[in-house]
DNA sequence: GTCAGTTTGTTGTGCCGTAAAACATAAGCG
DNA sequence: CGCTTATGTTTTACGGCACAACAAACTGAC
């Protein structure tokens, strides 16, 4: 078509927001408090440059000063950390339970509530609203002064994240569902703006992001996350790819056998159907209700069909994995959910097979690691992207004076 | 870990260069010459600032002035162009040919040397030596005057782009390759840099944009470079993804089915053993020298053998498809080389079973689509790749004043 | 105890790039 | 020929950062 993009040109106070977000994220990415003067040595800005914009910061409460350390010589430096003052609320919705969290821009969990509930099959709008009175008796706990910058919910299924749609949600048995009005209509979030996204997608940004603007151990990586189906999502360089819609990452749902059974969304032979949780135990002769580290006890003690499970999800995982690997070139995958607590069983096996089914893996061998174990990495997720959008840019945050939270 | 990742602070000068590559994309976006009013409406930057950015570019000839337009009010416009006077230079490397040509700023391939020769098996030193040649011979019929900004080779194999080595190409014998080396040591391309890479990924960039800077009627896809082999590339938002290392997009690597073939990357059932040129050909009954042509004549003409070979690439096609696009969340396909050549026959039917396979496809059908035939796109996406550097940024090209080329 | 040494944070000066508005230019049109 | 319209240029002002000098606060040695 080649139409002329609308891109707005830069004007002198573009610099100045994206300078002021360059500090905020240096120093929330930064191990240790950094002083004025570490920043500008980073940053490769001037220290009356970092200066003014830190004193900008300090002032919105997005940085904190904390008290100077003795021993060194030379003027004692004023150490900065992320500031307390600023938190995002997050939302999940799972097949198993509901969980609401609040994060602040350290990346503490300063409240939390979970609720377990079989949620399969249940009503749409009766477990949002019973999700925002969870939302609601949480945010009246935390203390005041704290601003809540928005609210995320991390939904298990298709979602369309411009629009805000609900679309296809298997493991609920929810459709068409928008949660941002039902939550809206009942006033339980305070006019909190509130955004979806799928529960991969964001349990993928706890392990990319261990706090707001501090990477994780791994920049780049395949998450599975395995609740009751399997959801997937790629992170490249710490971003999560989310593709054009917003549904990249469909891992579970990758043909693992053309032949093989049938799934529920219409295809065959899906990854889902060898390595999903229902899939594993009842090829392991467990019932549905059985956790995990049953299966693993079964495979240790020496259960034939239990190992004879595992193997035929680590054979139907590497065939998955090494496609994913060869088109996306990440040769890092992180199993959660239940194939994180298998993984003892598993990742030993896939990431041999995954060896020989890669093309690259002559030169960068893969690797499958563990997610830490989180009852809810999508409510944390959810709150980390909410935050994300204030890193990226806190200019527009930081002419807001008033606070939305408080008792 | 979370250490804190080297960024530079925003200084005035990078707002000027930002603004001056906006300008410049800005202009080879565009179907129709712009003028400076028009320009400043687009950037929404005012007039007095786009007239002053203009006037730099014109000088240095990455922007040409062409004739008034007459027949409407006011004063007449001065309608911009990309110029004439930048240009770079694309080299491919492929199982049956060499490759040069010479793209300006326009997109307009200046010049073009092709060789069709057998080089399966051939000596690496030879061979670049031989195409090193080639590209001297065209270099040498470059009207004066044009500045080369760069050179680039698209080599079929795995690459590694920042190093700059070709780590392996089955189809050519290759590995460990230092092309840059070989040709600078033979000095026929003049000091002017080369840089190598996956020949999907270049040719990839031909669908993806038009000219530099003017994105093609597709702005997210997977590519299908059907070569000897098959290669892969993933365009989103007119980006070619090249994964951590370069190497993602490997489409022709995905398994099929594990219980298939051997392939001699090492895995068993790729696509390329399905949908390969070789296999295909092999399975049709037709000789290895046989065109895609001929298997599509065939398939019309009613031959059994034919249509079964097609219909099994066409279904393997499908599966691995169908993990990508679920990975991906790229419902476009565009088919090159001989999967092109052979879309009339194989696309409807892979059409037909993505859409079943595809889990978002109840929302957006999965299309396949033919690239434009052309007999090296590896070349020309080299080039382009390396003029994409200078829209990028062309602050750095302004200040060099003489050119590389002559005769 | 005092003073040099050292590192940090702040204050003025100047440069640079864009915005805004007035002005100059070059057509068409009645 | 003057009015209208649209483009391109000039002038002035403002805001941002770099640079350099300065002030502040602590260590350590004599």
């Amino acid at each position: 078509m080649g139409t002329a993009q609308q891109a707005a040109g830069a004007r002198q106070s573009l610099i100045r927001e994206s300078n002021l977000g360059l500090v905020l994220r240096t120093v929330c990415a930064a191990d240790a408090p950094l002083s004025r003067a570490d920043v500008a040595a980073l940053t490769s800005m001037t220290r009356s440059t970092v200066s003014r914009l830190v004193d900008d910061l300090v002032s919105t409460g997005l940085l904190d000063e904390v008290a100077p350390p003795t021993g060194r010589q030379g003027r004692p430096a004023t150490p900065l950390v992320p500031g307390t003052r600023w938190a995002a609320l997050g939302l999940q919705v799972n097949a198993g339970y509901l969980a609401a969290r609040v994060v602040d821009l350290r990346g503490r969990v300063v409240g939390e509530r979970l609720e377990a509930q079989d949620l399969l099959g249940s009503d749409p709008e009766t477990t949002l609203v019973a999700l925002g009175d969870l939302a609601a008796d949480l945010l009246r706990r935390v203390p005041s002064g704290v601003r809540l910058v928005g609210a995320g919910l991390a939904l298990p299924g298709i979602v369309s994240v411009s629009s805000g749609v609900l679309l296809s949600a298997p493991n609920l048995g929810w459709s068409d569902v928008r949660p941002a009005d039902v939550l809206a209509a009942s006033d339980r979030l305070g006019g909190l703006p509130l955004s979806i996204g799928n529960e991969a997608d964001l349990a993928a940004r706890t392990v990319a992001e261990e706090a707001p603007g501090r990477s994780g151990s791994h920049g780049d990586f395949v998450y599975l996350s395995g609740e009751t189906g399997i959801g997937g999502a790629a992170v490249l360089d710490g971003r999560v790819m989310t593709g054009r819609h917003g549904w990249a990452g469909e891992v579970g749902h990758v043909c693992v056998d053309p032949d093989g059974p049938v799934c529920r969304c219409g295809s065959s032979g899906c990854l889902e159907q060898y390595a999903g949780k229902r899939a594993l135990l009842a090829a392991a002769g467990l019932p549905l209700d059985a956790s995990p580290s049953d299966l693993v006890a079964r495979v240790e003690a020496g259960d034939p069909r239990a190992s004879q499970a595992v193997d035929r999800a680590a054979r139907a995982l590497a065939v998955a994995l090494a496609g994913v690997v060869n088109v996306l070139d990440i040769p890092t995958v992180v199993l959660g959910g239940h194939l994180g607590e298998a993984a003892g069983v598993l990742a030993p096996a896939v990431e041999a097979m995954l060896h020989e089914r890669v093309l690259s893996g002559r030169w960068v061998r893969p690797r499958i690691v563990t997610a830490p174990a989180d009852p809810a990495p999508g409510a944390t997720g959810a709150a980390l992207r909410e935050l994300a959008a204030v890193l990226a840019g806190p200019a527009p945050w930081t002419d807001r004076a008033t606070a939305v939270s408080g008792p």
